[in-house]
RNA sequence: GGCGACAUAGCCAAGUGGUAAGGCAGAGGUCUGCAAAACCUUUAUUCCCCAGUUCAAAUCUGGGUGUCGCCU
């Protein structure tokens, strides 16, 4: 038979942590994150990582281990989290992967190959000052005569992966597109649930959570972060709740603005998020906003994943 | 009570006689090495209301309503 894993994505918010500790608890599984920001050490109430006792509950994986000076990418996510997943199942136990870092789960759900491009400073550098000097246009017509067919499908304007591409084709290896290589990943099967709630509810609890993230302190998170010798230019630090502060910090908007930017771009994230997830057709989706509380949602979900899996649950306490 | 200014989308707004810019919010989407990133598409049959002038009015005229400011 072949290995199961259980996925429980979606948008920022919607409560994927409680649901992933409940699924990993009626599983015997174990957690593995998919969130790019919850890897970073120290970031801890701006990324709304598990708090310690959730993270006692069940055994978490990539959680908190990147120092945020750090660069990361998909390519060490897919490597790591491939070798958790591998590792958790030759324990006989199940991986619940969890989280809302789309491109980071394409990369566990699909075949994609990072092996062979590298990251170029130098050339990126060099590309995004032409950018600036002679135009998006300009560079993109580059690419136009280098990689026609990685040309065809990056809009011009968008100067990050029209770099990317062009480092890519310098290396040898155009930047292959998704669409053309659909190729389920062959360690495992997945069972997919996707996560969400009515548009205005969901907006709601973010507006709420970025409140109290606040008191939480996350105004005194950041102090830290940049007394470590963090700064804007760190990629750790251009997280949401992140850069809007050091913004305020610099003057540029008053907490109150600050605080509403951060709401904002939450929101913005969220529906780009949803715009993700619902590209995967085998997703099963538990609108929580349709249930009468959580906990008949969580019923939902756990009658779901026996169903689909043939695992026994285990008798979970709802109080838990 | 008098004088003045203003009234355009959920919000901010441009347009001062020729057939409703732009931004924000909202909605939809793209995605193969920074992804909490980057990028794309989309939103007013109508300009507070009524009457008039004109081939033509958001724009001009009169009246009404509302908001703000100043004066008594």
């Amino acid at each position: 038979m072949k290995k199961q894993i259980v996925v429980i994505a979606g948008p920022t918010a919607v409560g994927k942590t409680k649901f992933a500790l409940r699924a990993a608890k009626a599983l015997d599984g174990e957690i593995v994150s998919c969130d790019s920001m919850q890897i970073y050490k120290y970031m801890n109430i701006g990324s709304a990582k598990p708090s310690a006792a959730e993270l006692r509950k069940v055994r978490h994986h990539l959680v908190d281990f990147v120092d945020p000076s750090e660069d990361f990418s998909v390519a060490r996510y897919q490597k790591l989290a491939k070798e958790a997943i591998a590792d958790i199942l030759s324990r006989g136990k199940i991986p619940v992967v969890a989280g809302g870092t789309g491109l980071y789960l394409n990369s566990l759900l699909y075949e994609m190959d990072f092996s062979q491009a590298q990251r170029d400073e130098q050339l990126r550098r060099t590309l995004s000052a032409e950018a600036e000097l002679l135009g998006a246009d300009y560079l993109y017509e580059k690419l136009r005569a280098k990689d026609p067919e990685a040309a065809s499908r990056i809009h011009p304007h968008n100067v990050k992966k029209v770099i990317r591409a062009l480092e890519a084709a310098e290396q040898g290896r155009g930047v292959r597109d998704f669409s053309a290589c659909k190729e389920k990943c062959k360690d495992y099967e997945a069972i997919l649930i996707g996560l969400t709630r009515n548009r205005d509810e969901l907006y709601d609890i973010i507006n709420k959570r970025v409140d109290l993230l606040v008191k939480q302190g996350l105004f005194a998170e950041v102090e830290e972060l940049l007394d470590r010798g963090l700064s804007e230019d760190d990629i750790s630090m251009k997280g949401i709740g992140y850069k809007e502060i050091i913004a305020c910090f610099d003057g540029m908007y008053t907490r109150e603005e600050a605080l509403d930017l951060i709401k904002k771009n939450t929101r913005h994230l969220a529906k780009r998020q949803l715009t993700w997830f619902r590209r995967y057709e085998d997703m099963h989706w538990i609108n929580i906003s349709d249930y009468k509380d959580e906990e008949a949602a969580i019923e939902e979900m756990l009658t779901w994943l026996k169903k689909k899996s043939g695992c026994t649950i285990k008798v979970t306490s709802p109080t838990t």
